[in-house]
DNA sequence: GTACAGATTGAG
DNA sequence: TCAATCTGTACT
């Protein structure tokens, strides 16, 4: 049975852990069923330094509280004011950052997954920020909750070290608003998923 | 108080 | 292309 991460891991800097979160298994419990799936994509968001991130100059809201929490943290917010984005708080409670994660490959409660997300094709599932809260039934609910135990959590289902060539880096979605910091590559996908969500980076960089 | 844009999505 | 509609920020 694969384990949870401990939250120490989340202490890392937040562009490693966004990389090292790839391959691993997102899994809410829900009513005593799990639903889980693989981490496809994720994004940093580097705190105080960070135009592009809610934190950006040690902004503290009623929204973000969450990501003064110590590393190994929920943070969900609810963004257009109808979808939920699902993070993971990282480092400490002085360096509030985060990594978002944006799409995921199902593996577990695939019935529950297409009931909670209508009638779509399976690749459109979960590919989307969005789209992955309202398959995994993550809403403000579980903003706060420790990652290293039920009913939210983590797993680590990849044992082995991705080689560079499998993990594709690149801009930030929808964050064009951010100046220079739109171009940092903090987006990180694993090259050849039928999961990860649009634009597709593979599409928008030089191979 | 008003105005507006946003780490999105799905319909037209 | 655009509307859904909550949160935060910049104004009056």
């Amino acid at each position: 049975m694969a384990r949870p991460f401990a939250l120490d891991f989340y202490k890392q800097n937040t562009d490693v852990v966004a990389r090292e979160l790839l391959g691993q298994t997102l899994v809410h419990i829900v009513n005593g069923k799990r639903i889980a799936g693989i981490i496809v994509e994720t994004e940093a968001y580097m705190g105080a330094e960070d135009p592009a991130c809610h934190t950006f100059g040690d902004r503290r809201t009623s929204r973000n509280q969450s990501m003064y929490l110590e590393g190994g943290h929920a943070y969900v917010y609810l963004i257009y004011g109808m979808h939920f984005c699902f993070n993971v708080v990282t480092r400490t409670t002085l360096e509030p950052e985060a990594v978002l994660i944006r799409a995921i490959e199902p593996t577990e409660g695939l019935e529950l997954i297409r009931a909670n997300r209508g009638k779509v094709k399976e690749s459109d599932l979960t590919n989307g920020p969005g789209k992955l809260c309202a398959a995994m039934k993550i809403d403000r609910s579980c903003d706060g909750l420790a990652l290293n135990k039920a009913p939210l959590l983590i797993e680590r289902t990849r044992a082995r070290v991705l080689t560079k060539n499998e993990v594709i880096a690149s801009a930030r979605i929808g964050v064009d608003y951010a100046g220079e910091a739109a171009h940092w590559p903090l987006r990180f996908s694993l090259r050849g998923s039928n999961f990860v969500s649009k634009p597709r980076p593979e599409a928008s960089l030089k191979l």
